[in-house]
DNA sequence: TCAAAAGTGTTATGATTACACCCATGA
DNA sequence: TCATGGGTGTAATCATAACACTTTTGA
């Protein structure tokens, strides 16, 4: 591998179009990919998106989406692009985690990438379910197979970066629906953190931030007291930034 | 570039070669470096290493330290390396901080960086000084003149990395020599955090925390009441957040 | 004995926790 | 009327912050 490195490189492309599936573009960098961990939040769970290899070696086996750089692109643009390829969405909230490089992690050439991950509303997603490959699919977070590669540790480690986020700021809006109940609010932080709240604490503390607004809408057709609906509105989470305000959870 | 990638990056390596006084390996990947941040604490100052640059573009200009990652080497274990032959030390705390990839970052060329930063007790960096490349130098955080490429940039991102950190983990241990006075401890979270503490209630919230070891010894030869010396011990720290010990600052 | 830093004590305030309790709504 | 979640009240406990004060040491 060391005397031909770009005959090598070539050979990386090739398998791994074909066991993605995806046309490896001539304009792209060698040997650096980008994988993204996309977070989903639905009927109570933390999910993550999948897609399952068609080809090659890692047949049958479920991977996290990624791909290339090209040539002129920012990693961060690579990334979106790659998640809109994916999911039809723009705009998505997303965060780089940091770089993967242990020499053996690819195992057909000495491939480094690039670990990312993004937080998006079911909502949204579903409305556009078409323009998603066939081949992928949420996974609830203790159902979470064996992965190719090093994904499996790539998953891990943003998971650990997001309960850690979470805790240090309102991030966690991006997997809710626009107007959401404090309880759905508590759920999810409860799901992502894997502990058990108290309600009527979570309500005030959460209310004393000052960062929700009350859209004075209420639930409708629910079988019990309808709960008021809330926005978040990353305004004001601004402004109480900038005046040294602390989140932590 | 796009059309002649294998020579363009033989020609970034030449002109990187030049700048840095370095040689290029030929086992090395295209493409890719690596830059480490490496902080310092001297007397009640926060400090950064920087190397100048001989030749080349960047003649005169300074320079966070950096290099190429070899063909079977673990990105960690090539900042590792790169530390190693920088400064003569081994086991240094170290951590990924990110990649950087803006397509424009580097003149000459596409080359992605992951950005490392580093945390060296300055009484060791003193003793092995022989080792240490002639041209490189500490710089107070306050006193950074313009660096090369986007240097200005990961520098400022370990900052706020490392403020981030040390409120979130006793790493800064990892700057104060192996015995020091409670004083100490906190006039380094003051010029970490940028800002001003109580002493009598820092000394009770640490010693609370019963991470540091009173090693029965004294200060000598200071004009004033000598101070205890205490020792961190990374075995309790890793006890007590076993138990589900949260630092905090 | 003075300056300088070490180290202790005390009190007010505010956050956190635990839990009892009432409210509104559809089945 | 009952189950389900929405929402308020309250008291005990704990952490934090502010600052007054005593102790030790070399110059």
């Amino acid at each position: 591998m060391p005397d031909k490195p770009s005959n090598v490189k070539k050979e990386v492309k090739k398998v791994f179009e074909k066991e993605s599936g995806k046309i490896v573009e001539h304009t792209v960098m060698n040997s650096i990919t980008i994988d993204c961990v996309v977070f989903g939040f639905d009927k109570g769970s933390l999910e993550v998106l999948l897609v399952e290899h068609a080809e090659g070696i890692s047949k049958g086996k479920w991977a996290l989406p990624g791909g290339w750089i090209k040539e002129d692109e920012h990693i961060d643009g690579a990334a979106q692009r790659l998640l809109r390829e994916l999911t039809g969405l723009n705009n998505i909230y997303l965060e780089q985690l940091k770089a993967f490089g242990d020499p053996n992690r690819f195992p057909l050439g000495r491939v480094i990438t690039i670990g990312y991950y993004a937080l998006v509303k079911r909502e949204d997603y579903n409305v556009k379910a078409g323009f998603t490959a066939s081949d992928a699919k949420w996974f609830k977070i203790k159902d979470v197979p064996d992965l190719i590669y090093d994904h499996n540790d790539i998953f891990a480690f943003s998971l650990k970066n997001l309960r850690n986020k979470v805790r240090q700021a309102p991030i966690g809006f991006n997997l809710l629906p626009e107007k959401f109940t404090l309880l759905q609010l508590m759920q999810l932080y409860e799901e992502i953190l894997n502990v058990e709240m108290d309600k009527p604490n979570f309500r005030r503390k959460f209310l004393k931030m000052k960062l929700l607004v009350d859209i004075n809408e209420k639930q409708k057709d629910v079988s019990h007291r309808a709960a008021k609906l809330y926005n978040f509105d990353s305004e004001i989470y601004k402004k109480l930034t900038d005046k040294g305000f602390n989140f932590e959870f």
